[in-house]
DNA sequence: AGTCTTTGTGTCATTTTTACACTATCCAAA
DNA sequence: TTTGGATAGTGTAAAAATGACACAAAGACT
């Protein structure tokens, strides 16, 4: 083993931040966890960010992402991946977010590389409640974002493209699905993420033959209409099929 | 516009740096460009690094990624896309790589959260020649590498999952290839991405269907067997294709 | 003239994809 | 209790894509 691995201050690096989209899925639309930063100053700018933050010098930025998440939403082992650096000079020229570093950060003019990560959460997991650091955060439909701080909502389009092509290769979806989901649900996810229709039969005929949901003898109740039944993943099956070499899901 | 974008001296950023992966295609099989350092002191460890440096703090991270192509081949306008961001706090760790930056970086010690990328390059365009900085770089198959200094080989290791995906996606290929190439060279190319044999007819098949390459009415000369006719990239059908929501070769 | 090497080509069986419409089941309201 | 409203659940046929497979043609060299 090496023994020059020095301790490592555990300071803020003032260079380096990550930036978390926390996708969501209300059963509706997808959704992604934004804070709102309120009136800033007299500068007049988009109130609403991305969580992010400066990393620790003594963590790898996988586990900066987690620790934001976590710090935001109280929740562990998510589901995380990198979406990419992004480190124009001037992301940070718009005088209410320049306003706002000043609030708080101690070198607010560092030009900062940030490292964006998407998660996906199961939403009801995390009901965002008024205590906290969460009393200013909260789920927004992915499609009515139309601005958000820094270049955040750039961010957001690499993160939502990102996931476009992931599901078309993972089952992922499933991450952001209660344990117990009917296939409409299942099928509304799927149409949201790539946002486009999905043929009803075709889709469940796909997701089928893909052998990893498992049919709980259990139906839906209360429903006004025709209870649909439930399923929920078969990780199993899942872990099987990746390590065949599965890639496909050819959506 | 914004008139608060301060002048940022053009000083390095001693926390971040790019480094390229720049892969070529020597008709056989797919190499990439590495550096040798040489013999380093008395600490033993991989000579070979992929090319990359500190990124300045006026210029954004692909134009980094760009400056130190450029740099060490003379080539700009390439093909470059980013495989993500690497940070491990102790990505520096082994012995030899810390006593190379103490001799080439102003604070050796300082933690470096580096910005991969990939690019494409004609090795024609590049033929590394004993003048320059480049004297000490050259081009080695991407599959003889076993060690690199740093974290530079699980870099490879992205970016040649990177490339993997992409070009089942889009023609990105013929980036590597000389203006005028045969089938069967594109076929080779596509194999040593893939890593795997692929049907020669049906290869030819799916690839002409895409409709983007053009017959020149231009065989090889002098090759000692029956010669093959050579085409190129056809851009404009490319960029009909991609404006139609092209978005699968399915290989 | 013969040998070596690589090019270039077609078909058939199987699988995958796409497009498409009606009945069943539950709740709620009349 | 009947009816209307809403969503669940299901099959088929045509078209397209895939995968497997073998041999003649063209040039260089001896």
């Amino acid at each position: 083993m090496h023994n020059n691995q020095k301790k490592i201050a555990s300071e803020l690096n003032p260079n380096v931040s990550v930036d978390c989209v926390i996708f969501g899925f209300d059963l509706e639309q997808l959704t992604v966890l934004v804070i709102d930063r309120g009136e800033i100053s007299a500068a007049n700018g988009p109130r609403l960010a991305l969580p992010g933050n400066l990393i620790y010098d003594n963590e790898n930025l996988d586990q900066a992402a987690s620790r934001v998440l976590e710090e935001l939403t109280g929740l562990s082992n998510i589901y995380l991946e990198q979406v990419g650096a992004f480190g124009d000079p001037f992301r940070i020229h718009k005088e209410s977010d320049r306003e706002w570093l000043k609030s708080i950060r101690a070198q607010p003019d560092a030009r900062v590389i940030t490292v964006a990560y998407f998660s996906l959460v199961k939403i009801s997991d995390y009901l965002p409640h008024a205590s906290s650091f969460a009393k200013n955060a909260g789920w927004a439909p992915v499609n009515e974002i139309s601005e958000l701080a820094f270049d955040h909502f750039e961010i957001l389009q690499a993160a939502k493209d990102k996931l476009k092509q992931k599901i078309k290769i993972q089952p992922i979806g499933f991450n952001l699905l209660p344990e117990k989901f009917t296939l409409s649900q299942l099928h509304r996810l799927y149409e949201s993420i790539l946002d486009k229709p999905l043929d009803k039969r075709n889709f469940r005929r796909k997701i089928q033959k893909l052998n990893i949901l498992s049919n709980l003898k259990e139906k839906q109740r209360g429903v006004p209409h025709k209870p649909s039944s439930l399923y929920e993943f078969n990780e199993e099956k899942y872990q099987e099929l990746t390590q065949m070499g599965f890639d496909n899901f050819g959506f």
